[in-house]
RNA sequence: GGUUCGGUAGUUCAGUUUGGUUAGAAUACAUGCCUGUCACGCAUGGGGUCGCGAGUCCGAGUCUCGUCCGAACCGCCA
């Protein structure tokens, strides 16, 4: 070893010990006669002093050493006469007599401090600079402790940890793949998974009955601050259970989670539909830090001429306490956030319930002072309170309301990233109908059950049917997914059907699955969380990046390694590829 | 595929609205001074293809068009 202890242990106990340390100049503080090092490690920061009245050699010598040197000293460990209470070694110093230059840097294009100049693009292109600052790190440490946590919990559950393949069999439905050329088998192509869904299900026919991984998954689709191209799911899988175990089995694991990693207890879950969620908050990923809940005002808000809310199909609004005070200007900017074309919507008509208890709105010419006031009993609204009410088609303004209502929680200060709010959403429907291609989709992927009261309309009512299926939600972020399997070849094959596979596509795509279905599958569910976003909810983060030693950028690019690159013509050649012009 | 914001010193940014002298600040870096610093302090200094390419103009960091790059979002993500 080339040290005798680490950065981060020594503390008053250790006075007049001889020690050897090894690290990272952070900084140094020369005043003249005297010199202070900072040396840094994984662990921590401890100070180095150098004293012309001591040492004038070594003094001379520590002059020289800049920025990120990698040094090996030697030397005595000392009281500080002025400690420094920040720091877990502030009480202690090392009178070096040694000093091993292990390594020259050179000064790096930033500085490696939690507070660093550097922007997102220059950290991601040195990621291992970035990686040495302490915040960065403690994210990491924090995804380690999490994997233990999570795999202590399920290994004392019987469940097993069974690797699968990354190669595998691309398939339709879901995302798109990543693929990959078989040298082996010319004009083959392997896929990447999405997930190892078909695996596990797989592994549950082969009786392992408890199965888990923290696995890599890969999406070939566009990027965001919580979606990356390879991202870590915890992927589960359990026989002979139903809904409600899968939900309280992995209810138990993030309570165990939390309350190891940040000493949070948590009552049952709470429960909701996905039929409520949309119903009052406009999306299946509720946050629920904040009420303002949505109110369907048709019946007070048509049949007073005005054409907007008279043609629209559904008049839906929130109520945001004690914003009856909002200026013009304000009100101009809500309109112009919600007519952005990512919002979509229209317009928006605003209620003020003043404190004098009088009503100031967007549509007085329509609306009476009665007329407001049923309204506002309707919101269930104080004075002093404003409405915001938007019409229009029912999917398509609930989901406008919703990003209003959440850029009302954000404005408002209502979503404290510590403050979790966390939810299972269930029922979800079964299918999805796809105006583009005409025909249905799972909503969670082809497996998944129907609920067997509403199996018997699978094929006349299908956009009704709902399914075992649920998501858990924290704080706005779908967190995790999952669902009761289908475990009967029948049901399979009705389900194919549904999907319109004829049964000749759906043996072509999915035998190997139906296959092992016939030789005697256990009922089955479970499901996935994503790894990086809930470590990134355990920090209070956006960004999942963070947690990702080396993440890709919005274009999934490396911006370190600079990938994806081009291949040498003998790569292609190998691998029978022609290259296409891109247009 | 689309919307929005951004690209100026090693770095983070100001300057662009209203085109006009030598493009500034902080920080980093270098040198000097300083014996208790810990964001040390003080002084001095070096450091610029204003992303790139066209265009308008007597004159462009500033206006126009194109293009490249980055970020957030919509579509997409079973």
């Amino acid at each position: 070893m080339l040290r005798t202890h680490n950065c981060g242990e020594l503390t008053i106990k250790d006075c007049g010990k001889r020690v050897t340390l090894c690290g990272w100049l952070q900084r140094s503080r020369d005043l003249g006669s005297m010199t202070f090092i900072d040396l840094r490690d994984r662990y921590g920061i401890t100070q180095l002093v150098f004293n012309t009245d001591t040492n004038k050699d070594i003094y001379n010598q520590a002059k020289s050493l800049s920025r990120e040197y990698v040094l090996q000293v030697e030397g005595e460990v000392k009281e500080r006469s002025n400690k420094n209470k920040n720091l877990s070694t502030g009480d202690i110093e090392i009178i070096v007599d040694k000093i091993n230059v292990l390594n020259t840097a050179q000064i790096p294009p930033f500085t490696i401090e939690d507070n660093t100049d550097g922007g997102d693009e220059l950290r991601m292109k040195y990621r291992y600079l970035d990686l040495r600052r302490a915040c960065v790190r403690k994210n990491l440490e924090l995804r380690h402790r999490l994997s233990i946590l999570i795999r202590n919990y399920l290994n004392n559950k019987d469940f097993l940890e069974i690797e699968t393949p990354f190669l595998i069999r691309s398939t339709p439905e879901g995302a798109r793949d990543f693929v990959v050329p078989s040298r082996m088998n010319p004009n083959e192509f392997y896929a990447l998974p999405q997930s190892p869904q078909q695996y596990k299900q797989l592994l549950m026919v082969a009786g392992f009955d408890r199965y888990f991984q923290i696995v890599r998954c890969f999406r070939d689709e566009d990027l965001r601050a919580d979606r990356q191209p390879e991202f870590t799911q915890i992927d589960c899988e359990m026989s002979f259970v139903e809904q409600e175990d899968v939900l309280n089995t992995f209810e138990g694991l993030i309570k165990y989670l939390f309350k190891e990693e940040k000493h949070l207890e948590f009552p049952k879950f709470n429960r909701m539909t996905w039929q409520d969620a949309m119903k009052y908050y406009g999306s299946d990923k509720p946050d629920l830090r904040f009420d303002m809940k949505f109110v369907e005002i048709d019946d007070v808000a048509k049949g007073k001429g005005f054409k907007v809310f008279d043609d629209a199909e559904i008049v839906v609004g929130i109520c945001v306490q004690g914003c009856a005070s909002y200026t013009r200007k304000q009100l101009d900017e809500l309109t112009e956030f919600v007519k952005k074309p990512q919002v979509g919507a229209n317009g928006l008509v605003y209620i003020k319930y003043n404190e004098d208890k009088t009503f100031k709105s967007s549509v007085d010419k329509f609306f009476s002072q009665d007329d407001l006031k049923v309204i506002a009993e309707k919101f269930d609204a104080k004075p002093g309170d404003l409405m915001l009410i938007m019409a229009g088609k029912k999917m398509k303004t609930r989901i406008s309301l919703c990003s209003l209502r959440l850029e009302m929680g954000s404005r408002l200060n209502l979503r404290n990233p510590f403050n979790y709010a966390i939810t299972w959403v269930v029922d979800f429907p079964l299918l999805e109908w796809n105006e583009e291609d005409q025909r249905y989709y799972a909503m969670h992927h082809p497996f998944t059950a129907p609920k067997p009261e509403d199996y018997p309309i699978l094929f006349t009512k299908p956009g009704e049917v709902r399914a075992n299926a649920y998501d858990l939600v924290i704080n706005g972020t779908e967190v995790g997914g999952g669902s009761i399997r289908i475990h009967d070849k029948k049901v399979q094959a009705d389900m194919f059907k549904a999907l319109g596979f004829t049964p000749e596509k759906a043996q072509e795509q999915f035998g190997f699955l139906m296959n092992a279905f016939t030789y005697g599958a256990p009922p089955h569910g479970g499901l996935a969380f994503g790894f990086d976003r809930l470590c990134a909810i355990f920090a209070g983060a956006d960004t999942i990046r963070d947690f990702i030693a080396f993440p890709k950028n919005n274009s999934g690019r490396d911006l370190m390694a600079d990938a994806p690159s081009m291949i040498s013509q003998q790569q292609l050649d190998e691998l029978c590829l022609d290259l296409k012009k891109k247009d």
